[in-house]
DNA sequence: TGCATTTGACCGTA
DNA sequence: TACGGTCAAATGCA
């Protein structure tokens, strides 16, 4: 693919981005202003009617208004929906994945290394050595994050690193799964100590275990003495989906996980499969079980309405919708066409 | 001696 | 170019 497609792809994703964050605002207006101004206007047309007669019928300028911004936006996304698709998530999406990596191991190593050939005070490493760095990052919707007292699981975690992070006293942790190099387990986690209470650790958990681990004898949940569960960016949709959670698991206290929060966290992952990556996000870390449970983590059955309750999680939004059960099946069919 | 941890280098992304 | 995530050599430990 030429630069010129890559840069209109990019700047198609940026309208995109900004249309859809123009008719989330303009979503956000609308309840706003319906209901401050359903009260004032409630009251005029109280007056109105006790004064001059019926005003019944007649449409509240306010709610006309948004309707129109609200389709002009849609309509305007509708159009590039229809002339990328790809490019268009709106309004329920599951980010997808990209590959920005230096593709097959069989390729030359030289954009894989020679990438930074500018730090001179750096060690070079020996001939061979070159594969370091030869990833993928993709966006990934297991991520969880969650906060503790212990940053103890009941799985063998091995560290792989430590680094400082920006603004922060504690360095943060990176472990991944021991089983990795035996069963190719993808899970990986990353421990940071809270500012606020050292005595807390903030731990994300990114890609669930596919290993079978003889001492693996729980079910798979956690961190066993887990006490809050966050999203990646909206605290307060976490809370309200913790209380869904608390409810569900009572109900179910099976095998479905107990991690509920699901995000679409950025994460680096080795250039291991040879498969594409948009067939690695619904089959590979992501495989269509995987997906099913992210489903059921992200969506809880409301009895009132008869719907599911879906919570929508990317990089620049989250909302919450209701979907019903055909919308539900179409959409698990265009993530993973 | 083998496995786990530490730590600086390296790399991709924003 | 800064930052965060990962690699892998060096080191520690049982």
């Amino acid at each position: 693919m030429d630069s010129n497609s890559n840069n209109t792809k990019s700047i198609k994703r940026k309208v995109v981005d900004q249309l859809v964050e123009g008719y989330e605002f303009a979503t956000q207006l609308q309840l706003l202003l319906s209901h401050q101004h359903s009260n004032q206007y409630h009251i005029d047309q109280t007056r109105l009617v006790s004064g001059s007669g019926s005003v019944s019928g007649v449409p509240d300028p306010v709610d006309e208004l948004m309707a129109k911004i609200l389709g002009s936006f849609h309509k305007t996304i509708s159009v590039l929906d229809s002339f990328d698709p790809v490019a268009v998530s709106v309004p329920i999406s599951v980010e997808g994945s990209w590959n920005a990596s230096c593709g097959d191991d069989s390729a030359t190593p030289a954009s894989c290394n020679g990438g930074d050939s500018g730090d001179s005070k750096k060690k070079r490493l020996g001939v061979g050595k070159g594969k370091r760095g030869c990833y993928t990052r993709k966006k990934r919707s297991h991520t969880r994050i969650v906060e503790a007292r212990s940053s103890e699981d009941r799985y063998a975690w091995r560290k792989y690193g430590q680094k400082e992070i920006l603004n922060t006293t504690f360095p943060r942790s990176y472990f991944r799964c021991t089983h990795k190099p035996t069963q190719g387990c993808k899970a990986t986690k990353q421990v940071q100590k809270k500012e606020q209470d050292p005595e807390m650790f903030q731990i994300t958990y990114i890609g669930y275990h596919t290993c079978t681990a003889t001492d693996q004898t729980h079910t798979k949940t956690e961190p066993f003495d887990q006490e809050i569960i966050m999203d990646l960016e909206k605290t307060l949709a976490a809370s309200t989906v913790q209380n869904h959670v608390n409810a569900m698991v009572q109900e179910q206290e099976n095998n479905i996980s107990s991690v509920i929060a699901v995000g679409a966290g950025m994460v680096k992952e080795e250039e291991n499969n040879n498969g594409d990556q948009s067939k690695d996000y619904c089959e590979g870390s992501s495989t269509g079980e995987d997906l099913s449970l992210v489903w059921q983590e992200t969506m809880m059955f409301d009895d009132h309405q008869n719907n599911y309750y879906c919570g929508e999680i990317s990089t620049t939004s989250h909302q919450f919708g209701f979907i019903d059960n055909d919308q539900l099946s179409s959409l698990f069919d265009s993530y993973c066409a």
